[in-house]
DNA sequence: ATTGAAAAGTTGACTCGTTGCACTTTTTAA
DNA sequence: TTAAAAAGTGCAACGAGTCAACTTTTCAAT
């Protein structure tokens, strides 16, 4: 039988992996996404292109290494929200303790630019949050005792999801995640006069 | 002066535009997208793949050829609404009077077919529509007195932007868009019962 | 009409992401 | 011990897209 923890073999796979991660985000700080080939990225690794590929999907995919967890977290706080606590207000409070503290974390300063300042990034990384869409809208669903392919539930989730694009390069970031809840909770309105 | 109306050289160059297109669109209906190659595209419509760049930005783009009015037919919509209407309703009349005739028609169900089927199409499409926000979310808060980066008014854009995406596949397309709305209007609340 | 500049098109070679194929190594099971 | 399955690797190739040099066409100003 294999042994439960790790076989070596798996050992040296996760190494191997782990050592191209490396090497490629190390690369693309230094010097861009765009200016880093595979075959460089390779090439620091110790290894083929091949490898490369065995390992991750794409050329977008070595910047996002273990995104699946944001996922679980958020389906987790939706399920586990306290008693009596809405939904939307689950939501609202999860997005606000975990979303922001990261962006702001100085230590991922650079790899938020790095993001944010590739195209080929910023749309992968949107595809990767509405990937999450159906199992977000089948938690809600299921919370609201709805439909597991209600609409409205599904509408939500995307649009939840697309908060983080919304609220990027706003000045003040909770402020801005408050407004598009508000927005979600009560529904659109045109705002008070300007003048 | 140039001759208002044209002049021979950019009747040859749309000429070209069309005929490389035109080929594009028939040979991704017979054979699929990816099965079909820019050069055989180029040789079909007689020209050499680096022509084919210098008109479209790139593969994608052969499919989508004049979807730059749609931006402008969804501003008009708002701006151009009738008395009394709220932007809301505005936009909720042109959506359901625009996109789902399109989509029902029966001349285009290959092409809808097409891009449905292609995840690189599907994509670029989205990306498409996501590229409107800026110019709707000007309109919207242009109309509703608010400042013209009023985050509200860029959210709602957003959301109205993603309705194509999130009606699809529905049966009731129509209804699905109502309920969209509805909930871009009221706010979300959990549906009535299931049991 | 002539001419000269600008635009359109062509060619061919090149880069880069990505994949298929063949080969070697490791692990597993008999 | 050994055969076969699985995993890893490298090479060569394909398709998208770019670049630079060159030819042709068009336009406009003499």
């Amino acid at each position: 039988m294999t042994t439960p923890p790790v076989g070596r073999r798996e050992r040296k796979k996760a190494a191997t992996r782990q050592a191209i991660a490396d090497a490629a985000l190390r690369l693309f700080l230094e010097r861009g996404y765009d200016q880093v080939s595979i075959r460089e990225i390779a090439d620091a690794a110790d290894v083929s292109t091949t490898t490369v590929f065995k390992h991750f999907s794409g050329k977008e995919a070595l910047v996002f290494d273990q995104d699946q967890e944001r996922e679980s977290e958020l389906v987790a706080a939706v399920r586990g929200r306290a008693a009596g606590q809405s939904v939307l207000d689950a939501l609202r409070q999860h997005v606000l303790d975990t979303w922001l503290p990261i962006a702001a974390h100085p230590q991922r300063a650079g790899f938020v630019d790095l993001v944010e300042s590739t195209p080929a990034l910023r749309a992968y990384s949107e595809r990767m949050w509405t990937g999450y869409t159906d199992a977000l809208a089948a938690a809600i669903a299921d919370e609201a005792r709805a439909d597991q392919d209600d609409l409205a539930c599904a509408a939500l989730a995307r649009f939840v999801l697309e908060i983080p694009t919304l609220a990027q390069g706003r000045e003040d970031r909770r402020a801005a995640v408050e407004t598009i809840f508000d927005l979600l909770t009560h529904g659109w309105e045109p705002p008070g006069d300007r003048s």
